[in-house]
DNA sequence: TTGACGCGAATTTTT
DNA sequence: TTCGCGTCAA
């Protein structure tokens, strides 16, 4: 990177800093030149901290380093998420708050408590934490604050091991995180990297627009501004085209941005033109850049995702053109698809147990894959989860059974089920007795997108090692879980497949050669006239986002007579 | 407590 | 189009 004035003085300001530019402008890059420049002047012991959102995120920066700073800073530059950080912070020092040592609750626990827990759980949350200093995740941040804010000695601790802190995607930072940062201000020096434009978690409790100002007011930052650089699609056009959006104004669809309309309920279906979209992206980019591109096709919401998902996975056959399968990345929150797995794999143990206990296992495996809902928001799972814990009381005890679902699953069992030894055919046969109740077809409707976790071949290997050689699966439940949770982390550290799905909000910061947005025909649309000021601003910002992760292209697909983007 | 029916809405989430 | 919620009868 040149250094030009405004890097110059940035590297050259003292105290607290405030970079302010959109996507691309080189934020980090000139964090990071400025980060190496202060290692050199600190003691042996002391590191910089960088601070980021997501997991994600601290690995682009940590790839980013080597092309920027030489490897004895490395060494020396803590690239970590908030969270890792407030952990941290809460086990080494949250005995200062209760006088009792401080243990973290999982997120997984969490969700086993709460689901058996009745009543206010904000409320009972807080309990575990100030009574029995045990931590759930939500609760890191406002706990680091608080003992940050109450101990001198601690803030004097951390500021003398940090005496420089860079706060990544600073506009999306909760109060919690702000209070954090404030303590911390005192005595280390504090670079925030913001864009206000690229604030798309408004939503989330404690982000709000005055961030900016809050700093403002409290850091008294020396500010900078590098919106007018761009370094991701230079002359593309596309930073440009994504203001456009952003501001409503008037832009010409120029070559790298292109739109797609098909008609619902008619001719060739929506997902079909998304495949056809990508293939056609892949073939383009690869031969304008000479070497696989890296596509993402983003949505607003995670179920076209799934949608679309489901189709890339095989050959499309459109007008008599077949369009060949896509290798991708569906990157979503998993959880309910291994839950619904494990509900099947409950059932492939069933010849190997006695009739109570195979029943109560699946019925167990349902209930959990509630508990799951229940956590996603979903409030009427309670109700169900109550429901089939109930039947199954009554089954044991001989009772009238008044649940749908438990009575379903003992019909299920009563007919009869064989296996083959062959895993494939074995795992679609215990799926496909998902039937009977609302609850059993939306558990089916999940276990059938297990394939979409790219790890059939992974299951198909581990049951085959269950086999009992004659009629079941052995501890079928063990291994699926044994092997959802090793496909998840290997998911985690792969290297970005070609092809990556994703909801717009979970693209922020990353970036591709090309992009396709899709918008669904009942959901996730880019933009509705009914929507109010505030949520169409909003809106509008996360399309730049979503525009601006390309390097290159963008193709939208969107519903005849959806709204134009631009004025 | 369950299931049928009809209506209206159809976002986003890290660790 | 599909889902989930509220209502109401059984």
């Amino acid at each position: 990177m040149k250094i030009d004035p405004v890097r110059q003085k940035i590297l050259d300001a003292p105290g607290h800093l405030l970079i302010v530019g959109g996507p691309g402008c080189g934020k980090t890059t000139i964090a990071l030149l400025k980060a190496q420049a202060r290692l050199g002047a600190l003691e042996a012991e002391q590191r910089v901290l960088f601070m980021s959102f997501s997991r994600a995120a601290v690995r682009q920066i940590t790839d980013r380093m080597s092309g920027v700073m030489d490897r004895a800073s490395h060494q020396r530059l803590e690239v970590r998420t908030f969270h890792a950080f407030f952990l941290d912070v809460v086990r080494s020092h949250g005995q200062l708050l209760t006088g009792r040592p401080s243990s973290f609750i999982p997120p997984d626990r969490e969700r086993q408590i709460q689901a058996d827990f009745d009543g206010d759980w904000q409320t009972e949350r807080r309990r575990l934490a100030t009574e029995e200093s045990r931590y759930v995740f939500d609760l890191l941040a406002g706990t680091t604050a608080s003992l940050l804010e109450r101990s001198a000695a601690l803030r004097a601790l951390y500021s003398s091991i940090y005496p420089l802190i860079v706060v990544d995607e600073f506009q999306d930072t909760n109060t919690d995180q702000w209070r954090v940062i404030k303590a911390l201000s005192g005595a280390s020096t504090v670079i925030c990297l913001a864009d206000p434009d690229q604030r798309i978690f408004d939503h989330l409790d404690g982000v709000d627009e005055h961030r900016l100002d809050d700093a403002v007011a409290y850091l008294a930052p020396t500010p900078f501004d590098l919106s007018k650089d761009n370094h991701r699609s230079p002359g593309g056009g596309l930073l440009d085209y994504a203001n456009a959006v952003l501001n409503n104004t008037p832009h010409s669809e120029s070559g790298n941005v292109r739109t797609w309309t098909y008609t619902p309920g008619y001719g060739v279906p929506w997902q079909a033109r998304v495949h056809k979209g990508v293939i056609a992206m892949q073939d383009y980019l690869t031969t304008q850049l000479g070497r696989t591109p890296a596509i993402a096709v983003l949505a607003s919401v995670n179920s076209l995702l799934g949608s679309v998902s489901e189709t890339l996975a095989s050959d499309t056959v459109t007008g008599g053109i077949t369009l060949p399968a896509v290798d991708h990345a569906l990157q979503w929150d998993p959880e309910l698809t291994a839950a619904a797995g494990y509900v099947v794999a409950s059932i492939m143990e069933w010849p190997g147990l006695a009739r109570v206990e195979a029943v109560a296992r699946t019925v167990h495996s349902l209930a959990d894959f509630y508990r799951v809902k229940l956590t996603g928001g979903a409030a009427s799972a309670r109700g169900k989860i109550k429901a089939m814990e109930n039947g199954l009381v009554a089954f044991t005890s001989g009772k009238t059974i008044r649940s749908t679902t438990v009575k379903a699953v003992i019909a299920v069992y009563d007919a009869g089920i064989s296996y083959i030894g062959q895993p494939v055919a074995d795992w679609q046969t215990a799926r496909d007795r998902l039937h009977g109740s609302s609850e059993l077809g939306e558990v089916l409707k999940h276990a059938r997108l297990l394939r979409l976790l790219n790890a059939t071949d992974a299951l198909a290997w581990g049951l085959s090692d269950v086999w009992d050689g004659q009629s079941t699966y052995r501890d079928a439940s063990a291994t699926v879980r044994a092997v959802l949770a090793a496909e998840s982390l290997n998911a985690a550290q792969q290297a970005a497949e070609p092809v990556s799905l994703m909801s717009m909000h979970r693209s922020k910061g990353k970036e591709f050669d090309g992009v396709v947005v899709v918008e669904g025909p009942y959901t996730g649309a880019l933009l509705d006239r009914s929507w109010d000021p505030e949520r169409l601003r909003a809106q509008r910002r996360l399309l730049r986002v979503a525009i601006t992760r390309a390097r290159s292209v963008v193709l939208f697909v969107r519903p005849q007579g959806s709204q134009r983007l631009t004025g």
